[in-house]
DNA sequence: ACTCTGTCAAGAGCACTGCTCTCTTTTGTG
DNA sequence: CACAAAAGAGAGCAGTGCTCTTGACAGAGT
């Protein structure tokens, strides 16, 4: 079993790897509606057909970018946390290193964050990989004291918080919490708008703007 | 001219107008993805090629339900406004028509606040519409006595408030023009993650959140 | 009343797509 | 070496956006 997985398997994963990065290349290039799995075959000089044997279908091919890129933007978040130092100015780093690989793969980004693609069957898969970023949001305020925050919260988002009190292992009452929310949605929301043209009449070079979004919702945090 | 218009131009606006209504039927059930030509013309009972004649591509047509949307929605928060009363209720009201809207109409949202489609052209004609549920909420703050803020703000972002103040004629601080594109940015940010799907591990029903944040973005612009 | 001109629907056809099937070749193992 | 599993090759199906040509018809000018 260990030899058996030699040239064989070790040529079919490169291949694997060859055509995901492949089809990256022509996201790139045409966006996730133009991807064509004949067009990435003829690319990489096999015929069509030879490509289902490593993805059973288009949809399955872009479901594993679309981990890919959540894996790929969690990870830029979690390397632009410097890790210790001042939490406030890891929350900004963590900012700005998402922002910055959501610009440098901007069609990726739209892949994982703009409209949901097929029949959009975002599996299970999906959910892990697409927390990173916020986790590393989270972690920044986990061993942190943070500025006490009160404020009328519902019982139904009082109830949802405290459960992810749990699940996450904050510290912090609802209201944080809500706030925290509130900030991952903006991060994504400045991003997003960003790179869709939402900002051109308005804010059309955004780094400024975000740079202000990202301190000004460190300071809503508590932090 | 005036009686030249009859039968013939009559007959041309019916039918690009049925062409859209079938279009949109259709988006709501396959996507923008799965929106084909042939299968509208052929629910409409004529043949694929006179489509052509009324729009000359495919993109052609999507642009055009994308300026719909961007009224539609526009219409939305406006009409879901009250115009007088108590700024703070009429801030709360314009965003939960708002989002009313895109509910109802998912893929309408998808279609102009997800990915950018084709080549992304999305030409002049989609920004005047584009702006019309900002506009509403700058409406609310303009004969307003708000809570003075002040904080500090970055050369290049001051520029870009003080041009958005003469051209919207707000009456307010740089800080609170930052502030108010955040939460903007805010309200769809939320809308987004909700329809997308963001949302399912944390706020599933996302309906008190969304209320929450309406309230603390009123407060966080000085409302 | 009668052409004449511009508009329209219709149909065939091109190049492309995702996907499935069958057949052949290659590869690793008993 | 022989055999079975895995991979590639190619044809083919149904569908797509879009273009071109053909024939019908309505509206206007003489």
């Amino acid at each position: 079993m260990t030899t058996s997985r030699t040239a064989r398997e070790r040529a079919r994963a490169e291949l694997t790897q060859e055509i995901k990065d492949e089809a990256r290349r022509q996201l790139a290039e045409v966006g996730a509606h133009g991807l064509s799995l004949r067009a990435v075959a003829r690319e990489l000089g096999m015929v069509s057909s030879a490509i289902y044997r490593y993805f059973p279908s288009r949809d399955r091919l872009l479901t594993d970018l679309i981990i890919d890129a959540y894996n790929a933007i969690g990870a830029a978040a979690e390397q632009a946390d410097p890790g210790d130092g001042a939490p406030r100015e890891r929350w900004l780093a963590i900012w700005q290193g998402t922002r910055g690989w959501a610009r440098a793969h901007p069609h990726e980004y739209a892949l994982i964050y703009g409209s949901p693609i097929p029949g959009y069957a975002a599996p299970q898969d999906t959910v892990v990989p697409a927390a990173r970023v916020a986790l590393a949001l989270v972690k920044v305020l986990t061993h942190t004291e943070l500025r006490d925050i009160d404020g009328e919260v519902p019982p139904e988002l009082r109830t949802q918080a405290e459960t992810l009190t749990k699940t996450l292992g904050i510290i912090a009452g609802p209201e944080t919490v809500a706030r925290l929310l509130m900030a991952w949605t903006q991060l994504f929301g400045a991003i997003s708008f960003d790179l869709f043209g939402q900002y051109v009449g308005s804010v059309d070079p955004a780094d400024a703007f975000f740079a202000h979004s990202a301190k000004r919702m460190a300071e809503f945090v508590g932090l």
